[in-house]
DNA sequence: GTGGTCTAGACCACA
DNA sequence: GTGGTCTAGACCACC
């Protein structure tokens, strides 16, 4: 898992972990059947409390995404990377539009703008992870 | 005041009015010596409660945007609209970058997204009041 | 009158023209019998509003140091000097102190502090006007 | 926290708890990384609202003295003893000179003031702690 | 348990 | 009328 939390966001640690996740989910990086990483691990690594993580799985499944079964962990839906690349491309695409409008209105070139976003383009390919 | 408050956004309703505020004086919709609309006034108007406004207009003046007069009202600095428009731009461009990496990452071509952006350029122009 | 009211301050500004009419009459910059500057000439002075004006003179007769007279004006009393000598050397000793608690308790060094008493005081007559 | 809040001063509460705090960690009674007692409790131990120990967190926050965890509590930042420093010297030190500045005023002696603050200097050491 | 925010209503001082 | 602050009680998310 390639995320970093931001806890000075406004958005919370757990939505944050949804996201990356639905993200490796979407990129293909993750496979139906395929176990996500165990809520204490996962805790370690990003430096949250396994609570958070918890609660990010348990949305995870409740999207649909995901599945807990008995106590061998969570794991990948076969369902899983249609919805959530179908979630994700909707809920960035309306974040990005958003954001366009704020910048714009802030006094940014559209010009400008566009080429942050095609100069992006070869720093950071489409389908990859971060 | 065009504004309205999201409750159900992550970004605090006081902050929200706070970018709010700084868009219209970084537009040149409020000038220098302006008054900004009394407390009592704005919170009915976008329907929050007093203090909330109150906790807004105590950021701005902190961020040297505005100063209370007391008892008169609050109003637009003369290095106002310079801030607000540093820190609007700097936010909004910094907002735009990640909502691009987002988007990008969820699969959206680069190609569409600047589309997006140029598309834009002429329903919302550049220095433009909501 | 020699003062210039804070209204950044947190001591309000009708006690800073308090405190300000007191220190005159204490040094005997007026003398019992002589009158106060208007209301609305004071006020236009100092740059506050009338009312806040009005309400110092209402404390100053409180305190006994000035009385109004018909509508004629506000005088200093025969006791004034007396009575705004004994205040203000009460209130600005205890205030002297707390200050110096402070600063000391900040890190300052007594020696400095006391230097900044001994060489004030050629700048600063004791019992001159600002 | 060894502090009294005084509720008829005209510094407002919150700023009282600000300075406290600030003079703790100015005078290294707390070090970097150390929790603040929380909310509740020192809103119990101060007998204010918890809402005005939170407010004068959150400034502390601001001043970059103190960071907030998610949950954890309130920490000293690493910056704080120097910020905290640097705050409360300028400002005890402005404090004094406008106490010894109104002393003089209302009659004081320049050698007599020195002399409280010299004979304080054994009774009130430079960097203690209230 | 922790902090962070909001709502609601009050008081104060100034204009 | 204005802003500024406090109190009181609630909700949310995280630990």
């Amino acid at each position: 898992m390639h995320c970093r939390i931001d806890p000075h966001s406004h958005v919370p640690p757990s939505q944050q972990l949804v996201d990356a996740v639905l993200d490796e989910i979407a990129s293909g990086a993750r496979v139906p059947g395929e176990a996500l990483p165990s809520v204490r691990v996962l805790a370690a690594q990003v430096l949250v409390n396994p609570n958070t993580v918890a609660r990010a799985y348990r949305d995870l499944q409740q999207l649909g995404v995901a599945e807990g079964r008995n106590g061998s962990g969570v794991f990948v839906t076969d369902a899983g990377p249609q919805r959530a690349r179908a979630r994700r491309q909707a809920e960035t695409l309306a974040a990005f539009r958003a954001a366009r409008d704020a910048a714009l209105r802030a006094g940014h070139d559209a010009r400008v703008l566009a080429d942050e976003v095609e100069r992006a383009h070869g720093t950071q390919p489409a389908g990859g992870r971060r």
